[in-house]
DNA sequence: TTGTGTTTTATTGCCTCC
DNA sequence: GGAGGCAATAAAACACAA
């Protein structure tokens, strides 16, 4: 390890003062005088600074022999370069903590990222879920008279089921209403009029008006409707083609047109794979 | 030259450790 | 209780634009 007396030896006067009183700029006298005044802020040297530098980066705590050593070599107050190592010490953690700070910021912009795009599809996703919701109002089951639906329950069950078994949107569709219908078969028969016809209760026709946390039913498909019953039907419809949902034999469901529903709303031709979409 | 912002050196006060 | 470390801050030195 070169000594800073060594590295002077090489540059004699490049070093130990402030450049305003080197001595090649002042005398004797004044050299002696300004070392007599009272305490003045003197910059060291660029060397004195790179050798101190060299010193810390060894290790950048101080013992007491290293100190007097380097006070020794340097042509300092022992205590100057505690100082300055002190110093030195609040300039690295500054600086460690700015890189730190970084280092989080970019983890966090990424994390904020990963998190909207998260958001994003979720919102897509929910979207799709009422769409699809909505959809199966228009869809008629072919193997039962009447099915009621819940918006809410369906809802419920997607989330449950997404959570544990990470199903389709449309499995979780088919069984909500497989379950909705099941547990509600018994009140939509008491809300309906007569449920082995085509009907609609008031309760149940302004609840689809007015879907707002209210029930749903579906019709099977009215292939038995008489021409006459269909004209009528189609009078109070508010355009005459729909796609309805149907509830085939081997319990799956079909997209099929259809004129028969009574509930008027315009379907995109999604087939029904867009159902099964993995999420 | 001067005003202003930044960097460096030094001080102070508090805290911890032995 | 003294030594040493740290945070906060003062103050001198420096850099630089107007």
């Amino acid at each position: 390890m070169v000594s800073f007396q060594d590295a002077k030896r090489k540059n004699p006067y490049d070093g130990f003062f402030m450049r305003s009183y080197d001595e090649e700029e002042i005398g004797d006298e004044e050299y002696d005088e300004y070392f007599q005044q009272p305490e003045k802020k003197r910059r060291l040297k660029a060397d004195q600074i790179q050798f101190l530098e060299k010193s810390f980066e060894t290790d950048n705590k101080l013992e007491p022999e290293r100190k007097v050593q380097l006070a020794k070599e340097l042509g300092l107050q022992p205590r100057q370069v505690a100082i300055w190592f002190q110093n030195r010490r609040a300039r690295w953690k500054t600086k460690t903590l700015e890189k730190d700070y970084d280092v989080l910021q970019n983890s966090y912009n990424s994390l904020k990222a990963d998190y909207d795009n998260l958001l994003a599809e979720k919102e897509k996703l929910k979207a799709e879920v009422l769409d699809l919701t909505d959809k199966l109002l228009l869809k008629e089951d072919k193997g039962s008279k009447t099915v009621v639906f819940d918006k809410q329950k369906v809802s419920a069950a997607f989330q449950q089921e997404r959570v544990s078994n990470d199903i389709s949107v449309g499995e979780v569709l088919s069984n909500s209403v497989m379950d909705c219908k099941q547990e509600d078969h018994n009140s939509v028969k008491s809300d309906a009029v007569d449920s082995d016809s085509p009907h609609y209760s008031d309760e149940v026709y302004s609840s689809f008006m007015e879907p707002v946390d209210r029930s749903y039913v579906f019709e099977p498909a009215q292939s038995d409707i008489s021409q006459d019953e269909e004209d009528d039907m189609g009078n109070n419809l508010f355009l005459p083609s729909y796609h309805v949902f149907s509830k085939t034999e081997d319990g799956s469901y079909s997209d099929q047109p259809s004129n028969s529903s009574y509930f008027g709303f315009p379907v995109e031709d999604h087939t029904f794979g867009f159902w099964g979409t993995e999420l």
